[in-house]
DNA sequence: CCTCCGTTAACCGAATCGGTCAATATGATG
DNA sequence: CATCATATTGACCGATTCGGTTAACGGAGG
């Protein structure tokens, strides 16, 4: 792509962006106009162009971003180093949260490229998602302490509960499409409240 | 539409049906063309053309006939009589099911056609909502009695919790574009008794 | 042979696509 | 004001795709 782009104001750069995580979020890569995302952009199609050689290196260009700020917003917020599991779940949200102000589409873009079938840019949406996998390894089961949690409850089924009910939770807003992250800190706030009451041991005070 | 449709083989009727919910589930209306819906279909677009007049009855039709289906499998397996609140969840889940199994996209198309935006046909799907939302009724909360359930739960949580969870666990299926249903079956089950293990109040024997 | 009738290939005009390019608008410099 | 570099655009291109039409094909029954 063309350097020249880095050297928009920010926050030019970011309504390009976002055009184009929305465009490319609701559509196919094949049915996803380059005029349209000019249009969201409120730029001339000729201009997008002349930041983008073409449509692949946009969407590439797009997808290597989305992976990057990922990594960086994860790395600022420390989520990395939060053990407590109930707290790494709220951290991760709070990162998603995050992303979502900035890049409401984000998300949705993310998850349709990695499922992208067209031959044109698959082989490389595969390919660079190495590193991207790397930093999901869920280890985070394996030490857990079953004396902080009620009796008799099955840990892994626990977990890929509240997984779901997190993802479900995303899933009614997007579809909505009304991204109103502060409604959602809330609901997941709730979600996290309502998981410790439930789940976690009582009887012998402040546990650990 | 054209009344020869109904006189084709029920097995053919589905395959063009589906053929429709799949690739309007995967595009937005205005980019869902006729031509790809006759290919998945395995039949001529003119003989699409020839039983749908066109494309804005076809996809009114699809709409129609999913509420249809749907009020006609809730009727047949009884989830309108059921009262227990993890029973109406299994029952509801079953109908889901039962009728993925016949049509794998009809979920996603009737939530993108709720959704669906273009003028050429948002009017008319809103405008026939009214009886597919009298059905959704939810007011199974009222009659819970809390000494059913473990002491001090919010049982309003409690239910936006499982639904969200199991919507979100419909939602991983649905994204990774495999309909297994008998797999999607299994995690269903396995939600309600982890569901029933944890909530459920325990002591006196069985309860009620 | 003819006549239905389900089905299709070929076609139509209009719209849209990715991408190019010459022209214009803008702003700094002398 | 004139000059020049740069940012931005409208107009255009050839190719493709769109929704929809139509004439013809092909097989079954008389």
């Amino acid at each position: 792509m063309n350097p020249k782009f880095y050297f928009l104001p920010q926050e030019k750069q970011q309504t390009i962006l976002n055009a184009g995580f929305h465009v490319f979020s609701r559509n196919s890569y094949r049915k996803s106009p380059m005029s349209e995302i000019a249009d969201a952009a409120g730029i001339s199609k000729s201009l997008l162009f002349h930041y983008f050689h073409n449509k692949k290196e946009l969407y590439l260009f797009l997808w290597d971003t989305c992976a990057k700020i990922t990594v960086e917003e994860m790395e600022r917020s420390g989520t990395y180093e939060q053990t407590d599991l109930f707290g790494s779940m709220e951290y991760g949200m709070q990162v998603k949260l995050s992303l979502m102000r900035r890049y409401p589409d984000i998300g949705v873009f993310a998850v349709r490229a990695f499922y992208e079938k067209d031959p044109e840019v698959s082989s490389d949406i595969q390919r660079s998602m190495g590193r991207y996998l790397a930093v999901h390894a869920e280890k985070k089961l394996q030490k857990l302490d079953h004396e902080d949690f009620i009796p008799g409850i099955d840990l892994q089924m626990m977990y890929k509960e509240m997984y779901w009910a997190s993802e479900g939770c995303l899933w009614e807003y997007i579809q909505r499409g009304s991204m109103d992250t502060d409604a959602m800190e809330k609901d997941f706030h709730e979600l996290v409240d309502f998981w410790k009451k439930v789940y976690i041991r009582k009887g012998q005070g402040d546990k650990r």
